[in-house]
DNA sequence: CCAAAAGTGTTCACCGTACACCCATGA
DNA sequence: TCATGGGTGTACGGTGAACACTTTTGG
């Protein structure tokens, strides 16, 4: 029974999972079981519940699809043109994700059944709805973001090498970065410390590992 | 009848309407004449039409309630806690609006006849539903986005001095700038261009007026 | 000792900042 | 001529960018 007597939409959320692997940045899609876009690719997520508040729901969804839980997730913008599902009017809250590559071993089909892979955001499949651009709306807040936040350190694993961190921004900003320079100001942003480890790894020098000072917190910065 | 077998919350917008006058930042409220928070303050908004996207909506009720129209309009954050609103699940997609000072005596009150008045930011009333933080959540990206793209200029009339310029950007960061400085900065962005006329008022050397390159254009610029 | 990646400083150009005086007008 | 706000240039310091060699390890 409604209060106000208005039509009410369905309303969803959705979430880009990002990671990077394989020297590249990747996202998390199911494949759909039914109709509409039936065997399309499309992001994780559904329905929110009543009794949840946005943020819950998006959570809740992300891990009954893929298994994934305790990732960054943050709010990106509403979508909710008349037309973006067929059989009704449906209004979806976006959100975007960040996992660490060590997480990525642990997305797996939820409870539905249905299949998750991860893709490259450089080869993507056709989408389902409008999710091809809530991928891009994503993708261009965390380009926006990496620079003056540290975001950055969402994706990585709670230790890893200056190396894997300048890596991880080359491959989002697609540009090459000076070393010297990339150490000098990220050192100087006093948001990473050594912890006293190496990684040993092949027949060289081995590296340095350094974890976020304040893991959970994103602070804003000016890095690049 | 619902295709999809979920409980459908009520969808709203919300807009929180700027302008600087007075020399203060205002915003634009409307007294409720019904209950819940009856005579309370509240933003302007309402619900979404099942045929029209989230903007054309807002800017529906935006011009249904405060007569307003042609503001510069955004998505801000979509708000969605259960509890905020004590009769039934209201989800509301939050907009902010720039208005000129020269729109604001177009301003009044709408078809319903509520009351609509100026606040300044400063000396709010208290607030129906969570509005007070939806403004919040404005007043910080207006404060963060002045500063790395023109929008200022939506706040202005379609001419202006540099000094109103100046004085509308000391206005919303709250710290005073330096008048050269200032001068040889926004006219490097080359983001406005005087139009041969003044402005003569009171007994001393009249100023030039400038008008936007691009008025309808955002530009991501750095200015401070 | 050789290959491979890790680690480290300095120089220079440019930009942001601080700062004070002359100009045009109306009364 | 005076009061009022409008308009303008320069000098300095700090930050970002370019750039190459030494160190450590395993084979």
């Amino acid at each position: 029974m409604h209060c106000y007597h208005h039509p009410h939409p369905a309303v969803t959320t959705d979430i880009a999972v990002f990671s990077i692997f394989e020297n590249q940045l990747n996202i998390l899609l199911i494949q759909r079981a039914n109709e509409p876009f039936k065997h399309h690719w499309a992001l994780p997520g559904g329905f929110v519940d009543m009794d949840e508040d946005l943020n819950e729901g998006a959570a809740r969804e992300l891990h009954e699809e893929t298994k994934l839980s305790h990732l960054y997730l943050e709010q990106l913008y509403t979508f909710g043109a008349p037309q973006r599902d067929p059989r009704e009017r449906v209004i979806t809250v976006a959100y975007y994700a960040l996992a660490a590559s060590s997480d990525v071993s642990h997305a797996q089909a939820g409870s539905d059944a249905v299949k998750t892979t991860w893709f490259p955001v450089s080869s993507l499949p056709t989408l389902a709805f409008d999710h091809k651009n809530i991928i891009d709306a994503a993708l261009e807040r965390i380009i926006s973001k990496i620079r003056y936040s540290t975001i950055a350190l969402q994706l990585l694993p709670q230790q890893f090498t200056l190396h894997e961190l300048q890596n991880l921004y080359e491959i989002i900003l697609n540009e090459n970065l000076d070393k010297r320079n990339f150490r000098k100001r990220i050192l100087a942003l006093d948001c990473i410390v050594e912890n006293g480890e190496q990684r040993r790894d092949g027949q060289h020098r081995p590296a340095k590992l350094y974890v976020a000072k304040n893991p959970d917190k994103i602070d804003f910065i000016k890095l690049i």
